[in-house]
DNA sequence: CGTAACCGGAGATGCAGTCTCCGCTTATGA
DNA sequence: TCATAAGCGGAGACTGCATCTCCGGTTACG
């Protein structure tokens, strides 16, 4: 009975294809993160070591891989939400959501996208943007309410806040993929109401030559 | 003799190729402005009214046309730069620098993306930051010096703040051209050494489903 | 050991951008 | 007025890139 296919079941995959399978997931992973998800299938399939035929065999097209791969990753953006509102500290809390939220998009690049675009996986993203939107809203006004927030912020601020920052991220990354979360620092200032001193930056400016190596690999 | 060919010389269009090549540079500057350097000549032809033929005869090809239209753009840019600061008042004139060199490039995809990138017109661009990096140093330090902005700002940290805030520009564009300065706003205030009380922001926040719009049109 | 499942990657297909070519049109000045 | 050099339009050649298919050969497994 066992030895009968069961259509409607998911029949276990011969071994090798399921490590393929997750070779490729790990590779569609990494190059997502560190590219964007405009990447070729063929260059996910070389970072894999297999086929681009293998590829296709196991995800129908870009968007299922996509799928696949992001279903979770959306959800932890949620749960930095939640733990940001469950935060004590109001002010503490918006912060941890902007480093969660950035950090998350400027480690990620395929994220990033996903979030701020709609143009893949509108269903699955769409979800995650109605459950976010009470949160974040939450959050920004508890921080209002204690005083701290500056009371012009709007929870829709955040999608240009998270892209501004996550864009410097993507800028800089290949020169230093820490520099950003200076300008997080500066924009944190520039979110509180009032404050006697500017906060430390947690990483040094870059020089001059470094930005002027980033210039040169944006382009040929 | 003036019948004779003078071939160092220029000799002057025929009127109908003058107005051409007027209709050609009008175009591109606009095509450029709103989309960016990427338009396809093509496209500018299209937008001109001409076929693409007449554009390559005036322009050896992509390059020749962007360096004739951006040459005194960029010299533009150190104007701003100038004026700043000469202004007399050090903080004031950081505002009247970030204001003209974001709004510039939020104007402009095109001189953004000439700026901030080295993909084209290397000689002429680098140039321009040659003369700009002392003008910039010099503002950002007589600021500090004057007690307004924070010590921890450098000089090599404005390429970085115009391309976030360009970004969002180029972000939001489609849906309000102007909330972008919202964000020079926000980061204004975080340059700032320390204050009572968040400035006013010129500009309200969108509401969400002017950030659904933006998302939409970002990809199918 | 037979065979169904699987593999690799060459290449078909489709699309987009740059630039050329040539038959036709037009401004100009003799 | 008209000869002609200068100019015009735009189809399409060419190139490069990304998606996805196909099939001869290989491999896991009962």
């Amino acid at each position: 009975m066992s030895s009968l296919p069961s259509p409607s079941a998911e029949r276990p995959l011969r071994r090798d294809a399921e490590r393929n399978r997750r070779l490729i997931l790990d590779a569609a992973a990494e190059a997502f993160a560190e590219e964007g998800l405009h990447v070729t299938l063929d260059e996910i399939a070389r970072r894999a070591g297999v086929g681009v035929g293998t590829v296709y065999r196991r995800f129908a097209d870009k968007e299922s891989l996509i799928d696949a791969l992001f279903e979770d990753r959306i959800a932890e953006v949620v749960a930095v939400a939640e733990a940001a509102l469950g935060h004590e500290d109001p002010w503490a809390g918006l912060v941890l959501w902007m480093d969660g939220f950035i950090g998350m998009q400027a480690a990620d690049q395929g994220l990033k996208e996903l979030l701020l675009s709609s143009a893949h996986g509108q269903q699955r993203v769409a979800g995650a943007r109605d459950r976010l939107l009470p949160l974040v809203t939450a959050i920004v006004e508890r921080a209002q309410a204690a005083g701290e927030l500056r009371p012009d912020l709007r929870a829709s601020d955040m999608p240009m806040l998270g892209h501004m920052l996550s864009g410097v991220a993507d800028y800089t990354r290949c020169v230093s993929p820490d520099v950003y979360r200076r300008y997080v620092g500066i924009v944190l200032d520039g979110l509180r109401v009032r404050r006697d001193a500017a906060s430390e930056l947690p990483i040094p400016a870059l020089d001059i030559d470094d930005v002027d190596a980033i210039m040169s690999t944006k382009g040929p």
